[in-house]
DNA sequence: AGCAATTAGTTCGATATTCAAACTAATTGG
DNA sequence: CCAATTAGTTTGAATATCGAACTAATTGCT
């Protein structure tokens, strides 16, 4: 690397990545939100379908470590996780090593939720490398990987 | 370019560029929260800081246009520039050519925020940078510019 | 073994956000 | 000049979220 264009990015350089991560992330939400309206599973929302993917096909969580994933308090994630059973994607299965805790696991629904989005996933990270080869990777790994550096630095701090 | 990988990516390629996105995306938001808290604008939401951002410096944009831009109902805008202003960051404007409308601008208190954010966001783009030279911005728009196109055209789809 | 402290999850009440529909005020077009 | 349209606000309902109080189960200490 002969220069680092990090200390001397020019505006427009500035300008154009800023606004293309912005307007990606929130196109993003929005894409996925009216696939969901379009697809079979209607009556989920963007929220639930982070949920069900937290909740992921093959291990069983607790209650309290989706909760922490997710950020969210353990009152909110009851309610969340109800409207899931409901609805028939999740089921609660009580531990019988500690009988205090519950695993959540997909129900067969659950998992063909989780695979369409999963599915969305793979198109989103194809279009990412349309046009590249396998010599573009290396850089395209590390610009990624800065970037994650960055946030987990600003995160632990 | 010899070969796309897009039609060929590994599943380890595959796994490392989509959790990066994902979880990049999901820090970031946390990150600007935490440093909402720790900053001088302590009374600002992240979705407040976003309108924030929305109204932007120069422009005088109505609230039905920044409503359009954030997906909001007009209901919805009106009760958070109502936030906004009772706590000094905005200012209506009444329209003297069209009295129906309002023009919102940030106040000084407002445009310090808008730039602490963009502070912000300029930090986040270096980092993406690191080690790079300009030799390698060309790639990176395209990554960028593909992204962008597939949000594109999903969302006009 | 027995009881206090801890832990996992749920319930409850309060607050935030959002929407859509009804409403007010101003403008425009015929 | 007045009917229709437009910009924005108000209102009431629905939803999401939190934290505190609660229940049930487990663990640790003596």
């Amino acid at each position: 690397m002969t220069k680092n264009t990090a200390e001397t990015i020019n505006h427009e350089d500035f300008l154009f990545i800023n606004d293309s991560l912005v307007e990606i992330f929130d196109k993003i939400l929005r894409i996925e939100e009216r696939e969901l309206r379009k697809s079979r599973f209607k009556d989920i929302t963007i929220n639930e379908l982070h949920l069900v993917h937290a909740i992921t096909l093959h291990e069983q969580k607790t209650t309290s470590a989706v909760a922490h994933e997710l950020h969210l308090s353990k009152g909110s994630l009851t309610s969340s996780v109800n409207m899931l059973v409901k609805r028939g994607y999740v089921e609660r299965i009580r531990n019988q090593q500690d009988r205090r805790v519950i695993n959540l696991t997909l129900t067969s629904k659950g998992r063909l939720l989780y695979r369409a989005h999963d599915a969305f996933h793979r198109q989103l990270v194809k279009s990412f490398l349309i046009g590249m080869d396998e010599n573009d990777m290396p850089l395209i790994k590390r610009a990624l990987t800065n970037l994650q550096n960055f946030v987990d630095e600003a995160t632990n701090h």
